[in-house]
DNA sequence: TTGACCTCGTTGCGTTTGCAACGATATGAG
DNA sequence: CTCATATCGTTGCAAACGCAACGAGGTCAA
């Protein structure tokens, strides 16, 4: 089909230049390329216009939006779900517990596992956050118009699939 | 529709229990958080894979991909359109300057520019990886299934738009 | 019960990141 | 021209990150 510039064929530069630009092989044509730059932007807007006026980072966010829909959880079910390094998981819940938002406690069955939960701070802070984050998803649902629906089922099915 | 907990009209964690375990509104139903994991677990998968075998980072791997389909550019191209910070993309920019695969030249008539451009070390380089790139993408496609080319198509319109 | 092996969460450490500040360059008004 | 203002890319710095290693706890066979 299209090839130019990203053909599997373009050895040098001056080949490459000798096909011309490349009218719609571009950049936004790569899958990875096109996940990251969405994902990139919008973490960032919404961190940007609703979460840090809360006082709490991208990754606590996670966590208490993990526990708020899930209920309590271990260390392990949040970071192998939403693909954060378990690090990262701990330091950020260790942050929360710290502002107060969650407890943390060992589980009395498997003493390895940490029991993480909102407080009632949390769960105050969650019903402020709440609105916010439903308002921000829904525009970006209406940026995406008609096909919306369809390409969150997509992504949803993915996940589910990939494990 | 399905509220449980993620409800706005959640208060406290004793009602959301009360209404019992939520089986659709999960996690993966709200998009920022879909997105969020699906890139992370798309971009270390294909790092995983391919990028690292070839000594470059991530960060590297975007700036010369830009270049490769692109042609030459400036610093602030990229990184506006890839979602990067400039830093992230100067210092990615002075790595690759290093290992010989870009040169840097200032921009003649705006002499703030700095203009990047494969190298024939990194045109050998981008020849060696994209078919592996290629190939990682057209898996991720088939993983989509059907609805793949809509997902695709949906995703670029958005990034399109949003500038 | 012991010992080998596994999993969970934390932490130490070197690297990377994002932000702000900076110097250099460009632009436009007066 | 000059000065104020804007933009581009780099860099200093503190914070965040990913990875590996660790201790603590669990599992199971011998």
């Amino acid at each position: 089909m299209n090839f130019g510039c990203l053909s599997v064929h373009n050895i040098s530069r001056i080949k490459c230049y000798e096909t011309g630009p490349v009218p719609e092989f571009s950049l936004d044509s790569f899958l990875p390329y096109q996940l990251a730059a969405l994902s990139s932007r919008v973490s960032r807007e919404f961190a940007k216009t609703y979460v840090s006026k809360f006082g709490i980072t991208i990754p606590e966010w996670r966590v208490i939006f993990h526990l708020h829909t899930s209920g309590p959880v271990s260390v392990r079910e949040i970071f192998q779900r939403v693909d954060m390094d378990k690090s990262k998981v701990s330091r950020a819940a260790s942050r929360l517990e710290e502002s107060g938002l969650i407890s943390k406690k060992t589980n009395p069955t498997d003493r390895r596992l940490v029991e993480l939960e909102l407080t009632l701070k949390g769960y105050e802070l969650m019903s402020k956050i709440t609105p916010l984050a439903l308002d921000f998803e829904r525009r970006l649902m209406d940026k995406l118009g008609e096909q919306g629906p369809a390409f969150r089922e997509t992504l949803a099915h993915f996940l589910k699939e990939d494990g």
